[in-house]
This record gives structure tokens, sequence and C-alpha cells, in this order.
DNA sequence: CTGAAAGCGCTTACAG
DNA sequence: CTGAAAGCGCTTACAG
């Protein structure tokens, strides 16, 4: 019933051609004449030939797979992060593999020579701040190791201005009467990661509102771990201290959506009684009407996959930096009309 | 600097073996005398030798690989299931690949022919209903395939009787004087998992309050997502609708972490004022002093891999169940005293 | 631009 | 119990 699957000598046979030029043809080499490639290229589908990736690896002497270490934390950042990475990846036929850091030990153990991790042709490792735990911050392989969510001097870093994004943020509701408050995002203290970019995006929001003339009182932030349902007390805990309306900076898309959640309960009209205003640009955020200060996280990804790539093909240069900046958009949440982008 | 890794060749050599020999020894392959067996270790050990996973993989015809399907929910009880099942594996030299599944199309996607989880020798698929996304309830895989906290008659299915854990739940907490409230966990709409485990516990605890003569209103209920401050609001809900001492049963531990926290918050004293059950037995439930509802989820894992790992070795017999049964583990949380088995 | 050959690092019958 | 050989499905110089 089931034949054995093709391999390269077959697709070879039935192209007349030899298993080098399959081969070629396989890896997008140049030196392959147009008809040739297209002859080859027919067996294959008629044969429905997919290449084993083992036997690539082993001739090859690579892994053509690229190692994702991010933290365990399923939220919509990291989808897209992934989707960013993985696009790339997959045209240049490299796998992924992820690896979800539990905890630190795992984090060491993915890095030992035994391990599948170890056995790939290069890292991206995300929202890790090596410094605080790895002599001289540096990981314990010789690969090339790209950062993405993260910034260091030794590697190349892809991130986001988090910073700016705060400052876009304070700008923004600085022009709207009523109280402003703000809801920061705290991570579980026993995590393997502490992120900062939380602090910077508050840090940046505080600046802009003292440049506007507005200075943040610490009494107006709450903090909360990174849930809906945080958002929906954050709301609760700020209509104890003042009426309607309000402004609410939450930093995070997923926090601001219970603000949304829990104003619309409270029988209040977003945009009107409560204006809010998230951080990420997911696209949930689109679908709730959220205006949002977006970050082009797949565009990161992508970056990110691009550089490491260069660097296993040989790239030596310099540790780069990649620096991506945010971008306030405007919905109902704010009372704005839908989709349009502020322009300062 | 660098010298090459060194391979089986190597390892012969030094040993004054035969290749087929040391790769006996790898695979723990019985036939070999124990004094050859012990030079080729230490031949390897002084190497520093590490096989080459690839040239296995292509050599024996196979992945030794499994994949592990999984929802993309970061929660306790996927840290440990996966732990549990990479236990198994890596003692019988397989690997792990973890496949979250963000979508359903990624789903699909990852059965696909060309694609990385479908050229592993097996697959573990976890929380996943399967009769309802596809034709006949089967996986389009020719690989075995088990599941785990998950039940279906056409597969090997492990998985817990959730109705016993709210059964359990109801008839201890119908022992308390004071109302009973619970929280029920939902889940968000547009996962691609629907899960039922979270019904199961609340129709076996309305269930039991029922036989104890304490049946349960639905006015006593609240719904939330999977988060800590999903657990602070539904305290808060309570305490509107009824003074302290109250009874709280939380469809799992990190949503009765939060009634803990609230609780605290507010001045009240758990296991006197509010009486706190959760429902999973995490590890940090032990910490927090919380009672509950405890599932062997390592050993829910271990036992997926060890029916996988038979069906990959040929047993071909009718599909299995394994049922698991969990445990009440009362803590301060409950007023009891701390780490004491309940037995009814 | 293309073919034939060597080689990647293992596993697995097959003899002995 | 053990060795020598064939083979897994590719990639990569090397000729031409």
């Amino acid at each position: 019933m089931k034949r054995k699957k093709p391999t390269i000598h077959d697709v070879a046979a039935k192209a007349g051609v030899g298993l080098g030029t399959v081969s070629r043809v396989l890896n997008d080499h140049p030196a392959v004449r147009h008809e040739t490639r297209a002859r080859v290229l027919r067996a294959m589908e008629e044969l429905g030939y997919a290449p084993n990736p083992h036997a690539r690896r082993i001739a090859g002497g690579r892994s053509y797979t690229v190692s994702v270490l991010l933290p365990f934390v399923a939220t919509e950042f990291y989808r897209r992060l992934v989707e960013g990475i993985e696009g790339v990846l997959l045209e240049q036929r490299y796998d992924l593999a992820l690896f979800p850091i539990l905890s630190l030990a795992r984090l060491k153990r993915y890095l030992e020579n035994t391990t599948l991790a170890y056995l790939t042709d290069g890292l991206i490792l995300a929202s890790y701040d090596l410094t605080e735990r790895f002599e001289e911050g540096r990981l314990p392989t010789e690969r090339p190791v790209v950062l993405v969510d993260a910034q260091n001097p030794r590697y190349d870093s892809v991130y986001l201005d988090n910073r700016l994004g705060g400052r876009l943020a304070g700008a923004y509701l600085a022009r709207f009467p009523g109280p402003i408050f703000a809801i920061a995002v705290e991570e579980e203290p026993d995590r393997a990661f502490r992120r900062t970019v939380f602090a910077e995006r508050m840090a940046g929001f505080q600046e802009a509102l003292k440049e506007a003339g507005r200075p943040f009182s610490p009494d107006r932030l709450y903090i909360t771990r990174h849930s809906q349902e945080g958002g929906r007390l954050a709301l609760r805990h700020f209509l104890e201290k003042a009426s309607p309306p309000l402004n609410v900076f939450a930093g995070a898309d997923q926090v601001a959506l219970g603000v949304l959640e829990e104003a619309v309960r409270l029988g209040l009209t977003p945009g009107r009684d409560v204006r809010v205003l998230g951080f990420d640009g997911h696209p949930f955020a689109e679908e709730a009407g959220l205006s949002t200060i977006a970050q082009p996280v797949e565009a990161m990804g992508a970056r990110a996959a691009q550089l490491l790539l260069e660097r296993m093909r040989g790239y030596q240069g310099p540790p780069r930096e990649v620096r991506f900046e945010p971008v306030l958009v405007e919905r109902a949440s704010t009372g704005t009309p839908p989709a349009a982008l502020y322009v300062p």
C-alpha cells in the first residue's frame, strides 16, 4: 500500500540528471540551467518528493536549525515574534526549534553540548537579560547568537524603543481633560526572566507627562500581573480615586482590554467616560477598537532571523543594534475615529 | 584550537573494538560482554564523545523524536506534564519536540508531511478534543498517537478523573459551616482548544454537594479566566453576597491563589474567615499553604510517553485508557494542619 | 552548467 | 559476543 518515500535518486533518474544537479536545485544553487531546473522540479512534483532533512544535516555537517529560546509565557507577543522569525527561516530552508525556558536550570541545560538546542547552527534569545545570569554576560556557546526584545553590547540586538513608546503615550493622553492613570505590568518574581520593558514604558510615559506640564503622581499608578483581570481591578481602583471622565494608559494591550471590559460592565462608555490606551498593537486590539502604542513585533522577529542568518554565513563584524520605533494608533477607546494614525 | 568532535570511529579505535560494538553499547544492546562495554564506555568518557543524533536518525531510518502538541498556554500544568513526558523519553534516547498549537491552522500544518512534526516517530497530543475538529475524530497521520489530559476511544488516552476531583472537593467543603462558593475557569473563546476539564470538575462538585444535602445555588458561581486576578475579583464578588466565614472552591490553583491574596489584602484570615480549596496540586500551592485537589501531572505525562513508546515499538492492541485519580491535600487555607492527607 | 564519486556518522543484518 | 560491510539520503568539491 505505502510505497517508500522517493529519494533524491528517484528524482535524478526521473529527470534524467545526476544526483548533484538535484541537490543544486534543492539548494537554489545558481549554476543550474533554467531548463534543467524546471525538469528536476517537475520530477519532484510528480514523485511527491520531499527532502529528508536528517540526511541533509549529516551530509552538510550542519543542523539547518535555529534554536529560539524564549520565556515560558504564552502571550500574543511571542506568537507574533515566532511568526516573524519563522517566516524568514523557512524561506531559507531552516527549521526552527522552540525552547521555552521554564527555568534557569533549563536554560543552562539547553546550552550543554549534549542537548538538542546545542546542536543547532545559531540561536535567537528573546527577552532575556544576559548580564545578570552569566559570567561576562556571554552565553556559554560558540554559535552565533542574536538577541531580540533585549539589548546587550556583545551581541546583535533587535529591540523596541520602549521609552519612546511611553513618551508617545504620555504626550497623547496629556491632550485630554480629566485625571491620568497608568497601569504597570509586573513580572512574576519566580520567573527566570526579568524584563525591563515595562519599566521603560512607564519611565517614558512619566517623562512626557512632566514635559507637558501634567506631572504624574505615583498614587495614580496601579501594578498588576499581565492579565485581563488585572485591568479590571485597576479600573475599579481608579474609580475609587476619581470620577469619570478619566484617562488610562495600560502598559500592555491585554491589560487595557480588561479596563475596557470593566468599563462596559460598569455602564461606562469607553472613549468618553474612560479613555484607554494600550501598548503592543496586537491584532485583538484592533478588533476591540483599542487605541494603542503599536510595536512591529513580526518585523522585529524577521530582522533578528536575518541578522542570525548572516552570522551563520560567516559575517564577522561587530555587534549590531537594530532599534525599532513604536507608533501610536488611535481608535475608539480614546474617542477618536478608528484606525487613524496620530502624527504629533 | 577546536579539534573536531570525536566520532564513533575514534571511540572504536581507542577501545580496540569494531564500530558495531560501539553502536551496540550506545543502544544498550544486551549482546555485549560486560567488560567490553566498560572499555567502550571508558573510551567515550576520555574522548568526550557525544553521538550525533542526525547520523543516528538517517542510519536508523527513524527520527528518534516524539512531537508533543500542546495548547499555547504557559501554565504550571504543562510545565509539569512536559517534565513527566521528557523524563521517560530521554531515558530511551528519544528527543522531544514541543509544538505549541497557536491556532487550528497551525495544528493542521504541523501534520502536513513536509513539516517537522510530521517527521517524528510518534506524537502526544495534550488536552485536545479531537472529535470536533477532524473527520471521524482521527488525526491525519499514520504515526502512533497518544492523548493525555484528554480522552478519545480511538486512541490510547491518559487522563484525570476530573469529576471525581470535583466530588472530593464538594464532599470536603460540605463539612464546613458557612456558605459555599465556587469559581469556574473559562477558556478564551478564540483558542483552538476547548477543554472540558473545568466543566467536569464543577459537575462533580455540585453532585457531591447535593448528595451532602447542601445543594449548590447557581448564583454562588463566579466565572473567570485562568488568572490569579480572576480569583481576586471572585472573592470580592462573593463578599458582596455573604459575610465571612465562607468557603470557596476554585477550579484551579492559580485562581485559588488569587482568592488567598485578596483575602489577605482585605485583612481576612485564610482558613478561618475564608476557606479556600484549589485544584491541581502544583508546587506553588504547597508553598502558599493552599489546600487542593492534587493531580499527578508528571505521572500522567510519563505514562503517556510509555504508552507511546510501546506503540512505536510495534504494539498493536486496541486503544488503552489510563485513568488517574486526584487526591485531596489539606493545608492551612482550609484551616487544617499542613500536608495532611484527607481520607474520607 | 553538469556528472560521478567520496564522505557525513551512524545502524543493522550477516557471518563467524 | 563481536567485526566488517553495506547502506541510510543527502552535500560538496573535483573534473570536465
